[in-house]
RNA sequence: GGGCGAUUAGCUCAGUUGGCUAGAGCACUUGGUUUACACCCAAGUUGUCGGGGGUUCGAGUCCCUCAUCGCCCACCA
């Protein structure tokens, strides 16, 4: 794929992207089959909704799927990323309504079922596929031929067949029950649709007269239209005050209805009066008073929570907040209000119509969890599955010991309709994965909930209940990789499942993403506008940048404070990189070693080869490690590193010097240059797949049949594979660092006195010792390029202050640099400087030698730190006496 | 009401079993047309590690407590 045209010195992304994606789709890299020579590796999707667009969420989820993705595929798993879509049926469906109604076309209401749907699946095949087309923008290596949507003909037949299962086990059940109502989707809810929003609201005290005129019971509530389907008011068995009361009436105001005062445990004698008002029909803990006391329970309200029949003709019809100014308004003219306070509670809001939910008694399809649960939990506590981070186990372990029945049927028509027959003539219900013969026969309107689909997403995408080769080799996936606020609404109940229909867990890693908020830390969402697209992001920046960007400033666990700006981080650093790539491919053509240094004879590395060498070695490990323990932030942060300041800012510098050397000198190098990119490259691959495609076939790395996608992934060195580096020698490496400090201490010096960097100067360089003597003259050459320097005098002996002049220094470890200057030197700047690190270093050497001094330190801590903080005094003592030599120097 | 998390440089955040003088990116300052890169290079500036107490030879790290912020769960009328 190279070229030899020259490289542009800035990557464009666009054209590389978009040239390296359909390869790797069309040559199949993304498929996994069974194969038993390898180790299977999969994740499932999770799926997104098929009305959905790309968000950032979806960003980050997808590419931390695809890390570990192309990770292991690169390590020699077989691999395969399940992917697809989710149905979601009340968000489709409104959304389909939505269009249709924009449109001016005719709605679901006049459509009828059969059509609607038809509409549905319409619009699903013009518009399903948009968020899957976006993913490819992003990289990610699907197994785009095992994509599924969750009402495909197989994994109906699974939902179909789950729900007859556990009908005839008898965990499901159809009965009567209070149910989270959506007035705007007209359909129950689960408990999990439901989420709580602190509200400003009123809270109402009126009177209830007692029906012998005796006088009246106060009570209170937020919602006063719900009267109409008050059945009693309960005072507490022991109350005092009301004893008497018990067993006779109240006039239940506006309706000319008496009701019983009731004696229950419900009311709390110590909140308000002590009195409540029963609502059996819309309160849950009404309903458990209402059963115990036989009371009637009046539904006050349409599916549009409108008022109903039950509250008289001048109700009847009228919105419920209507009804409920209407119902204070009147109770004030009968003056039986007695106050209205300010109130701030929780109220139920569903998800998904953004209004308040109501809670009624209905008539809906329930599945029994409490056995379910059971394997799950023990799952997770077991080790079995491992949460990542480890906390979110606690909010699973809580929910999952309270389960409760989950409420499964929804009165929508988009979705798996619940394969239940009722006989017009019996009254019989059959359940089957076929409907029965005869006439008599009508199927339940209602559909399942979403999720029940989404449950069996890891083995039916297999294609279970088939006994597919897939299922055997694939199942259980290894990892997930999810948002923690569906770990209920999925996570637990994926396991439920696979634990129930597959008598195996799902997955052994469930990785709980963070959540990605805007600068400010509020969340994103359309109405704010803080949303950014990531199609624009990924056209600005590049997909390898707001990759690499989102990773790396990715906290591990918390929420991510996001903004578009943030991706220059990523950009730049593809853009180092290219360039790096850029500067080796200006040298020459590739050479032999870039796999193994092959070409090279290990005992004639030199000290910054071997350095460089065990340092892409470290990150080797450090990344591998890190991607195990899902710690992904910490790998972005190693490589760049790496990339940047150990490679490029100080490799490459050091290399120019031998680059221009002899041929010898320059060949060697170069093996060096290719065996270390070409191992960078790989290791940042997961991560940037585009640009390190792209480069790896620029440097001929790989030629146009291959694909770095098939390359292994860097291992740590064995010991025979590069002797001289693997003898850990630690003096060496040292040394290196140390020459490079010693740089470091020198351009300090030049910018102190304001030299260009341009301008050539000399150095003296007095060394502490022989060994480090030795080696810098080595390495003159190298100090003369980093430090931009004419002449490196190199010595054992003092700086000959008196003969050549005062000279401003810096210490090192390896020495003290002198920058001897021409012109007059700002002697007193410099005794202020010596003289200010003098004191530093003595009060270091107090804190050392009180430390060094504390019998119990010497006596406690490990033999380790005690000889280290010995070591530390020596070189603090002999840094202060070079320092007072400079100062008598001075002076 | 219960649970979880956060609080470290101006901003966003690292800091894995306690152990050399607490780090990075951005921002800021100064200098730079060194034949890879200005999406760059070099040199700098910036910290009572939220407050208080405790354990320890040693605490950003462990324990207690308080404060502030955020999230989840919970039937309170």
């Amino acid at each position: 794929m190279s070229t030899n045209s020259e490289m542009p010195k800035t990557y464009e992304p666009a054209a590389v992207e978009n040239k390296w994606y359909p390869l790797w789709e069309q040559r199949g890299y993304f498929h996994g089959k069974p194969d038993s020579r390898k180790k299977p590796y999969s994740i499932v999707i999770p799926p997104p909704n098929v009305t959905g667009i790309l968000h950032l969420g979806h960003i980050l989820n997808n590419t931390l799927q695809d890390i570990l993705v192309r990770w292991r595929k690169m390590q020699g798993y077989e691999v395969s990323w399940f992917p697809g879509t989710d149905h979601a049926g009340i968000a489709t469906e409104s959304k389909v309504e939505k269009t249709l109604r924009e449109a001016g076309k005719p709605g679901r209401d006049e459509l009828g079922r059969a059509e609607f749907i038809k509409k549905i699946w319409d619009w699903r095949a013009e518009y399903g596929g948009t968020i899957i087309r976006q993913l490819r923008k992003l990289g990610t290596a699907c197994d785009w031929e095992r994509e599924r949507f969750t009402m495909d003909e197989g994994l109906s037949t699974a939902v179909r067949k789950v729900f007859v299962d556990l009908y005839h086990k008898g965990y499901i059940y159809r009965g009567q029950r209070m149910i989270n109502w959506c007035p705007v989707a007209k359909t129950a809810l689960s408990d999990e649709e439901v989420i709580y929003r602190d509200t400003d609201g009123k809270f109402y005290h009126y009177e209830y007269p007692l029906s012998d005129g005796s006088g009246a019971l106060e009570i209170a509530t937020t919602r006063p239209e719900t009267m109409f389907g008050d059945t009693a008011v309960a005072v507490h068995p022991a109350d005092e005050r009301y004893r008497h009361l018990v067993g006779k009436t109240v006039d239940l105001p506006l309706t000319g209805r008496k009701i019983p005062i009731i004696a229950d445990d419900h009311a709390d004698p110590e909140k308000g009066t002590g009195c409540v008002k029963i609502t059996p029909a819309h309160d849950p803990n009404d309903f458990l008073v209402g059963r115990r006391h036989n009371l009637p329970v009046i539904s006050i309200l349409n599916p549009d929570a409108s008022l109903n029949a039950e509250c008289g003709p001048e109700f009847a019809g009228m919105d419920r907040f209507a009804a409920r100014k209407k119902c204070v308004k009147m109770l004030e003219e009968l003056g039986l209000m007695v106050k209205i306070e300010p109130i701030r509670h929780a109220v139920g809001y569903s998800e998904r119509g953004d209004v308040p939910i109501e809670t009624l008694v209905s008539s809906q399809w329930f599945c029994r969890m409490k056995q379910l649960a059971a394997p799950a939990l023990e799952a997770v506590q077991s080790g079995k599955i491992t949460f990542y981070p480890e906390r979110w186990s606690k909010t699973y372990y809580h929910w999952m010991e309270n389960i409760q029945d989950w409420c499964i049927s929804r009165q929508i028509w988009w979705g798996h309709r619940i394969p239940a027959w009722y006989n017009r003539d019996t009254n019989e219900i059959y359940v089957g994965m076929e409907a029965p013969a005869g006439e008599a026969w009508e199927q339940e309107q209602d559909v399942l909930d979403t999720w029940f689909s989404s449950w069996l997403w890891p083995f039916s995408v297999m294609g279970w209940p088939e006994k597919t080769d897939a299922l055997a080799y694939f199942y259980p996936t290894c990892d997930l990789v999810t948002a923690p606020d569906i770990i209920f609404f999925w996570v637990a109940r994926m396991i439920m499942a696979g634990c129930e229909f597959m008598g195996d867990i799902p997955f052994k890693n469930v990785y709980f993403t963070s959540i990605i908020r805007d600068e400010l830390g509020r969340k994103l969402s359309k109405s704010l506008g803080n949303s950014p697209d990531p199609l624009d992001v990924i056209d600005t920046y590049g997909a390898d940048a707001l990759r690499f960007s989102i990773i790396y400033i990715a906290p591990i666990g918390l929420d991510i404070r996001y903004s578009n700006e943030k991706c220059e981080l990523g950009r730049n650093f593809a853009n180092k990189l290219w360039n790096a790539c850029r500067f080796r491919r200006l040298q020459g053509p590739v050479t032999a070693g870039f796999r193994d240094l092959s070409g090279v004879d290990h005992n004639l590395l030199t000290p910054d080869e071997k350095w460089i060498i065990s340092w892409i070695n470290e990150a080797v490990i450090m990344t591998n490690q890190a991607l195990e323990e899902f710690r992904f932030h910490f790998a972005a942060h190693e490589i760049y590193e790496l990339v940047w300041s150990t490679f490029c800012d100080w490799f490459i510098e050091t290399s120019k010097v031998r680059l221009r050397g002899s041929e010898a000198e320059k060949q060697q190098v170069l093996q060096v240059l290719d065996f270390v990119l070409f191992k960078i490259l790989r290791l940042l691959h997961p991560f940037m797949p585009f640009i390190t495609e792209e480069l790896a076939h620029q440097l001929d790395f790989l030629d146009e049949n291959q694909t770095i996608m098939q390359e292994q992934f860097p291992r740590p060195l064995e010991n025979m594979e590069i002797p001289s580096i693997m003898e850990k020698d630690h003096d060496l490496l040292d040394l290196v660092e140390a020459k490079f400090q010693l740089v470091r201490a020198g351009r300090s010096l030049r910018a102190d006195y304001n030299i260009p960097d341009g301008k050539k100067i000399n150095y003296f360089i007095k060394a502490v010792d022989r060994v480090n003597a030795d080696f810098l003259t080595g390495e003159t050459e190298s100090l003369k390029i980093l430090l931009g320097a004419a002449a490196i005098e190199i010595s054992l002996e003092d700086y000959d202050a008196a003969n050549r002049g005062a000279a401003p220094s810096q210490l090192a470890n390896a020495g003290t640099i002198y920058l001897p200057l021409r012109r007059l030197i700002d002697i007193e700047g410099e005794l202020n400087k010596l003289n200010g690190q003098k004191r530093e270093l003595e009060g270091w050497i107090r804190g050392s030698r009180a430390k060094l001094a504390n019998e119990k330190f010497l006596s406690k801590a490990p033999e380790k730190v005690v000889s280290a903080a010995r070591g530390h005094l020596e070189e603090l003592q002999q840094k202060l006496a070079r320092v007072e030599l400079l100062i008598r120097d001075l002076q």
